[in-house]
RNA sequence: GGGCGAGUAGCUCAGUUGGUUAGAGCACGCGCCUGAUAAGCGCGAGGUCGGUGGUUCGAGUCCACUCUCGCCCA
């Protein structure tokens, strides 16, 4: 026995075993910086700018991220998910930059800043704050990129486009002006949290909720005597609930929701009859709080009935209260609490303002910055009353009229001041928008939604178009320091407003020279126009203090980013970013470039889901969030490469679930696809493609079906990129390197590989074939596995491929030839069967390998037995037996009429193939000791000697006496 | 509460215009190979397609209602 493993051990010698660099362990952590220094050394991303110049472009323009805090998980497969679409693009021949860009200013980086300057907030100036905010927001620019980087985003770094810089200030500008000039925006009133001790307005991120105790009281509104006729001709009153008392003064309607029902109900009580309206729903909850009883059966009318009615304010303290308040319908009333009736004070409520808006009612707001009644509030007794000391005030005068119902502490959560902690209010201010649906802009929009627009996924266009219609006008001023300044000039004389396309033009261009901070350091007269002069005469202004709203700088990111000094164009190819830009970025950047420039900035839209927790909720940060999946542990333990095939593991266009355990699966991906990488590159060694190629005719035809898969997996991918679908077409590749390559051709091919003649036809034949899956497969890859394909077109380079994978042209696919195809399928299926009767005989341990299987069958199936025979006789000529015998994986088989077939003992298993009967059992034929397949024409010279097949016989001198690997063996010619 | 989505095997997903016994990969179980070896191959089990009701000869697929989860609003 020692002789036989002695020479077994020889055999193996004179294989041609696969041997290549690509080594199998990934070791991404470390290779992946390397990769990564090469490109920037080499200077990649400006290679393939000049390598597109002039190529057709393609234009994906970067939603800027916000430049506060660490880039996470979901920002990062945003950048990839754009770095993968820029790649596909450019190796399509197209001309595709990628300059990314950074959103600086706006409130959380103030509110950080602020927080960290503590007491010395207060006396700070809005030109130290800026400074401050502009060096916090550079911290975190330079520390993205960063990151972006180590994910593998190429780009043009060295360049980004940041919304703080003097030039996209300018072009933010520059849009505004042009608004201006079309008559877009408009100033008015509009409420906004307002903090009466701190003196400011307040974001709601500012905003901390805590528990309060306020009057909750129900107060009646009664119907004038002209409307008295459509409630029953009694007097009637209308009663509200409220826990601001103080907003009364303010209220200008009565809302009821039109299809609610809403009773009138009389009423015996402690004072007197009353006849009252309230929501059906709510009688019993009212009769209880105003201890009434006795309640004749109401009259039941819809919401809508009421709409129309007249009511008089309950002060009823003419000539100033004498007011009648409209009854109006809001969708937001409900009949859950309160009493379905909902006073309406527009200067003071979000709801209101904007029933109040669509109603044409007064904003009213008699409450100056302080929190005291200016003498707006109409009631001498209250004026210069502070608001929060307003509610007895104003209890006594309801309970003077015969107004309030019912009075009784009730506890809520109610909005604070994040700095002051005491209590805010809504309060009316003056505010800059832009007209939404000035010169039908809002249609426009609509219908570039609907007709221009591509929505990737489609209900993209259903959900934006549903935030169109629906959308007040855009408030676009903001009350803080840390932006671009609206550049608006008041009278000092009459306090007009001066503000048109001129003067913003004026200051635009100092911006463009100086930064926005020139606003707040500059003389006002440094920055008027010269010449200005206002209506009354007066020539000395001052300066607006609001800035814009975030949303329109980077809403205006097309005018100052989509520029041919950077290589790109307006409108974008494409904007990518996830679904919640809907309503964000896609939104408002169609608005200003609709009214601005009249076309939308993007042709096409992609949106892709948010990452949840492992059970598919949303991911809280309290609970510590992504940190498992932190960027610093992905680029120190996992591997940016396998990072970046877990994204495309789920349907990113939904939200995905994500864990450490969840990105597991992705790792085990990546080594198969690595492996199977690795195996094609071993099987090329000493494959020169110019020299050695087979033309496809001559090839064998598992070979030729290969490469003509291939062509449909390229067809397949490429539709799937095109389509920005990444994930179907990591499933395509995944599919096909499983199941098509290492389950099946990889498997019969190795046989030609490792024993055929060095050199031979059966030999180049694979060898081409497996170039061409080698090329082709990393090139498919590159747009995902952008390290490792750059890693394995490295290790090809002795086969004359050079450069980066990433300059490489996309590949081309050839037509299909569909019928040797199904022929292939067919045999497989046949394949397939006989693995499952086998694997009875291997668990008898009768068998082990394919190769011990002897196979017969009948195949009654006329399709079938073309498949198996004369198909293969006209595809594979005269070597079809071989061949079969290839395909099918088994040492022989026999085809027999099923009234020929002997013994019951060896009796036929029906398969899963109709008209196709099989019986497998031991091959009695003696095995190569080389090559391991049984033939017939296995032979031994002698009893001493190893059994060899006609192919292997040749390399008889070589394997007995052990020659060193690579030796040609004597007489192979 | 409204708008827009998602719900198919333990996990992640495919399932074309309704049409045979609902498919992959991973994980799991049982084996094989030891010439892809910290690899490779085979077989197997596992699903009332979120639920209910309807349309249809026939529904994972169409309709209605409902439950759960997400995003954006209120």
């Amino acid at each position: 026995m020692a002789f036989v493993t002695e020479t077994a051990m020889s055999w193996k010698k004179t294989l041609n075993l696969p041997s290549t660099d690509f080594p199998m362990k990934a070791d991404l952590v470390n290779r992946e910086p390397q990769i990564q220094a090469r490109w920037r050394d080499s200077g990649l991303y400006a290679q393939i700018r000049e390598a597109r110049r002039g190529a057709p472009p393609f234009v994906l323009h970067d939603g800027p991220p916000y430049a506060n805090g660490d880039v996470h998980l979901g920002t990062a497969r945003n950048k990839v998910l754009k770095d993968m679409t820029v790649r596909y693009r450019t190796m399509r021949g197209l001309d595709a930059p990628y300059v990314p860009g950074w959103d600086c200013h706006g409130l959380p980086i103030e509110h950080n800043v602020m927080k960290k300057l503590g007491r010395k907030a207060r006396e700070a100036s809005k030109v130290e704050i800026s400074k401050l905010c502009r060096e916090y927001a550079t911290t975190f620019v330079a520390k993205q990129r960063e990151s972006f980087e180590r994910f593998g985003c190429l780009g043009d770094w060295a360049h980004p486009y940041l919304t703080m810089s003097p030039a996209y200030e300018a072009g933010t500008l520059d849009v505004f002006a042009d608004l201006v000039e079309g008559g877009y925006v408009t100033r008015g009133l509009r409420p906004i949290h307002w903090c009466v001790s701190c003196k400011t307005a307040l974001a709601e991120a500012e905003l901390e909720y805590a528990d309060e105790t306020s009057p909750s009281v129900l107060v009646r509104y009664a119907v004038v005597a002209e409307d008295l006729a459509r409630v029953g001709g009694k007097p009637t009153d209308f009663v509200i609930w409220t826990t601001t008392p103080w907003t009364l003064p303010a209220g200008r309607a009565v809302a009821v929701h039109p299809e609610l029902d809403y009773a009138v109900v009389t009423h015996d009580g402690p004072q007197r009859e009353q006849r009252v309206i309230v929501a059906l729903a709510l009688v019993g909850r009212y009769l209880a709080a105003v201890e009434g009883s006795d309640h004749q059966t109401p009259l039941v009318v819809k919401g809508a009935q009421l709409v129309g009615l007249r009511l008089h304010h309950p002060f009823l303290e003419r000539p100033f209260l004498d007011r009648e308040l409209p009854v109006v319908a809001a969708d937001y009333v409900s009949d859950e609490d309160g009493t379905g009736c909902v006073h309406t004070a527009p200067g003071h409520g979000a709801d209101d303002f904007e029933t109040g808006r669509r109603e044409g009612l007064d904003i009213c707001c008699p409450v100056g910055g302080g929190g005291v009644y200016t003498s707006d509030v109409g009631v001498p007794s209250l004026e210069g009353v502070h608001v929060f000391k307003a509610d007895e005030p104003v209890l006594a005068i309801l309970r003077e009229k015969g107004r309030l119902a019912a009075v009784q502490p009730f506890v809520h959560s109610y909005p604070h001041c994040w700095r002051c902690k005491k209590p805010v209010i809504f309060r009316a201010t003056d505010q800059w928008f832009v007209r939404v649906d000035h010169r039908g802009l809002r249609g426009r929009a609509v219908a570039a939604c609907e007709n221009d627009i591509r929505w990737v996924p489609g209900w993209g266009r259903q959900r934006i178009l549903g935030m169109l219609r629906d959308r007040p006008d855009w408030c676009i001023s903001r009350q803080r320091a840390w932006g671009v300044p609206i550049p608006a000039f008041y009278c000092e004389s009459c306090d007009a407003v001066h503000c048109t396309a001129e003067t913003v033009r004026h200051v635009r261009d100092v911006v463009a020279r100086e930064g926005a901070d020139a606003w707040f350091e500059s003389d006002v007269a440094d920055l008027v126009p010269a010449g200005l002069t206002c209506g009354c005469g007066g020539t000395s202004f001052r300066t607006e203090t609001d800035i814009f709203d975030v949303w329109f700088e980077s809403g205006s990111s097309w005018r100052s980013v989509l520029t041919a000094e950077r290589g790109l164009r307006f409108p974008a190819d494409v904007y990518l970013e996830g679904h919640d830009q809907h309503r964000g970025w896609f939104q408002l950047s169609l608005l200003p470039a609709l009214a601005a420039r009249g076309e939308p900035p993007f042709k096409t839209c992609v949106t892709h889901g948010f990452f949840n927790d492992e059970r598919g909720e949303k991911v809280s940060k309290s609970k510590g969030g992504m940190k498992q999946l932190a960027p610093d542990v992905i680029f120190r333990e996992i591997g940016v490469d396998i990072m970046r095939l877990f994204f495309l593991a789920g349907n990113y266009f939904d939200d995905v679930p994500v864990s450490r355990a969840l990105v597991k699966p992705a790792a085990d991906q990546y080594r198969k696809i690595r492996n199977t990488l690795r195996f094609i590159l071993g099987g090329l060694s000493g494959f020169a493609p110019r020299e050695d190629h087979v033309e496809i005719a001559a090839m064998r035809a598992p070979d030729r079906w290969v490469i003509q898969a291939l062509d449909d997996l390229i067809e397949s991918v490429q539709a799937a990129y095109e389509a920005y679908e990444y994930q179907r077409a990591s499933s395509f590749l995944r599919d096909f390197m499983d199941r098509d390559l290492s389950a099946f051709y990889l498997d019969i091919v190795k046989d030609r590989l490792y024993c055929s003649k060095p050199g031979g036809v059966d030999h180049r034949s694979a060898q081409t074939a497996l170039f061409r899956l080698a090329t082709v497969l990393v090139k498919l890859w590159a747009p995902v596995l952008v390290h490792t394909c750059e890693e394995a077109w490295a290790a090809l380079a002795e086969l004359g491929l050079s450069g980066s994978v990433h300059l490489a042209p996309w590949p081309h696919h050839g037509t299909a030839n569909t019928s040797r195809r199904e022929w292939v399928a067919r045999l497989r299926r046949v394949r397939t069967e006989i693995q499952r009767l086998v694997d009875p005989l291997r668990k008898e341990k009768v068998v082990g390998s394919g190769q011990d299987v002897a196979v017969r069958w009948v195949a009654r199936d006329g399709e079938l037995d073309r498949a198996l025979l004369d198909e293969a006789r006209d595809i594979m000529g005269d070597d079809w037996q071989e061949g079969l015998l290839e395909i099918l994986g088994v040492a022989e088989f026999e085809r027999v009429n099923v009234e020929e077939y002997p013994s019951a003992s060896q009796a036929l298993q029906p398969t899963g193939l109709p008209g196709l009967d099989l019986h497998v059992q031991r091959s009695k034929l003696e095995r190569c000791a080389r090559c391991w397949r049984r033939r017939a024409n296995v032979a031994s010279p002698g009893a001493e000697r190893d059994p060899l097949c006609d192919r292997c016989r040749p390399f008889r001198g070589a394997g007995e006496s052990a020659v060193p690997q690579g030796t040609e063996p004597e007489g192979a010619a």
